[in-house]
DNA sequence: TACATTACATACCAACTGGTTGGTATAATA
DNA sequence: TATTATACCAACCAGTTGGTATGTAATGTA
C-alpha cells in the first residue's frame, strides 16, 4: 500500500509538473514561463523539478510529448471515430474540434503551436518536436481524407496531405485570433468556414472536381 | 544640412530600434527578446532605447503600430487594389499574400500574431493593440468581401466579417506551420486552399448559395 | 539490520535583465 | 554668447533566473 503510494507519487509528481507546464506555458508562453511558476503550479519545489528534468528545455520536450499523447487519446476515443463513412469522419473531426472549445483559452489552445512560434529559431529541438507531433496529428486526418477522396471520386490538384495540414493551419490560426480577441467565439466561426470548405470539396451531387486554383505548391 | 542631419537621426534612431524590434521579436518572440538584443541589432545602446521608449512593453506597442502602418502602406499600394471587380480584389489579396512569402521566416511572418500568442494573458495592452491592428486589417478586406457578395448575389449564413477574419486565421495558422516546418512552402499551400475556398464561395455560374453548415456562431 | 537508491526539499549562486544615473555632445533659441 | 533641450552613451544596480550543492526521509534489497 505504502509502496504503491510511493510508486504512484513518483509518476504523480512528474505528471503534476507536466500538467502544470502545459497550463502555464499555454497561458504565458515558453520563454516567459519560469521554472518556479511550474513548480508553484504543481505544488512542488525546484529540487523535484530538476530531479525529473535535466533542464527547462527538456521539460518543454517532455511537455510537447505529454500534450501530444493526451491529444492522441482524446481523438482516438472520440465518437466521430467510429463513423463508417470517411467523409463523415473528416467532417466529424472538425465538428469535434469545435465542440471542445470550452473553458479557459489556456485549456483548449495548442501547446505545440504556442511553443513553436517562440522556439522555431532559438530552440531547434523544440521546433522539431512540435513539427513532429503536429505532422503526426495531421497524418491521422490525412488517412481519412485520402479515403474520403476515393469514396467521393475526387480527383483534384490538391493532395490529402495538403488538406490535412490546411485544417491544422485553420485551427492554429483560429487560436491566434481567439487569443487576440480573448474569446473562443471567433475560433468557432473559423471552424465553421473550414467545415463549409470541406463540404464543398466533398460535395456528393454533381461533378466532384471543383474549380482549379491558379498555383499549387505543396 | 547639419540641422537636417540631426533631425533625421532623431527619427532614424527610433525607427532603427523599431525595425530591429520587428526583426528580433519575430525571430525570438517577445519574452525571449532582450532590450540589449534590440539595441545591438539597431547599433545603439540602452541609453538611446530608454530615451525613446519608457519601457520594453511600450516598445512592443510602438512596434505593433509600426508593423501595422508598414503593412497598411504595402497593401494600399499593391497592384491588386486597383482591380475594378471586388471579387478580383478579394482573390487578388490572397494571391498577393502568397507572393510576399519571400526571404527569411522572420521577415514575412506577422509580428502581431507572434506577440499575441505570448502576451494575451500577461500583457493586456499588447493583446489589445494586436487585436486592434488585426481587426483593422481584416476590416479592409471585409469591405471588398461585402461588395463581392453583392456583386455575385451571394446570400449566405456567413457574414463578410466572419470570412475576413477567416482569411486572417488561415494566414496566421500558415505562419505557425511554416515555423514548425521551417519553410514557407506549407504556407503557400495553405493559401492555395484558401484561394480555392473563396473561388467556391464566389463562383459565378449556377446558384451562388453554397451548402449550409450545421452551426454558425459569429 | 545494513546498505543503496529514489524522491524530494532547502539554501544558495553566478549570470543575466530591465531599468537608472550621471554625464557629454550637438543643436535650437534667445 | 549664454541657456536650454534633445539625443545618446557608459557604467551601474537591484531583482530575477536557471541551475547546483547539500541534506534527508522513504523505499527497495540483501
Amino acid at each position: 500500500m505504502k509502496a504503491a503510494e510511493q510508486h504512484d507519487s513518483q509518476h504523480q509528481s512528474r505528471t503534476k509538473l507536466l500538467d502544470a507546464a502545459l497550463y502555464v506555458i499555454r497561458a504565458k508562453g515558453y520563454s516567459a514561463t519560469r521554472v518556479d511558476d511550474i513548480c508553484a503550479a504543481a505544488g512542488l519545489t525546484k529540487g523535484s523539478f530538476f530531479h525529473h528534468f535535466k533542464s527547462k528545455e527538456e521539460l518543454a520536450l517532455a511537455a510537447a510529448e505529454h500534450f501530444s499523447s493526451m491529444a492522441d487519446g482524446l481523438f482516438a476515443t472520440a465518437p466521430y471515430r467510429s463513423l463508417p463513412n470517411a467523409v463523415d469522419r473528416v467532417l466529424g473531426y472538425v465538428e469535434f474540434r469545435k465542440a471542445i472549445l470550452l473553458g479557459d483559452l489556456s485549456q483548449f489552445t495548442c501547446l505545440l503551436g504556442t511553443m513553436v512560434q517562440e522556439a522555431y529559431e532559438t530552440y531547434p529541438k523544440i521546433r522539431e518536436a512540435c513539427d513532429r507531433y503536429i505532422s503526426s496529428h495531421a497524418h491521422m486526418l490525412e488517412t481519412d481524407i485520402a479515403e474520403a477522396m476515393i469514396t467521393r471520386g475526387v480527383h483534384a490538384e490538391w493532395t490529402a496531405e495538403s488538406l490535412a495540414f490546411y485544417t491544422q493551419a485553420v485551427l492554429q490560426g483560429s487560436f491566434v485570433l481567439a487569443k487576440a480577441q480573448h474569446s473562443a467565439q471567433i475560433a468557432a466561426s473559423c471552424i465553421d468556414h473550414l467545415h463549409r470548405y470541406l463540404e464543398l470539396l466533398f460535395a456528393q451531387p454533381q461533378s466532384a472536381t471543383p474549380t482549379q486554383p491558379n498555383q499549387e505548391s505543396l
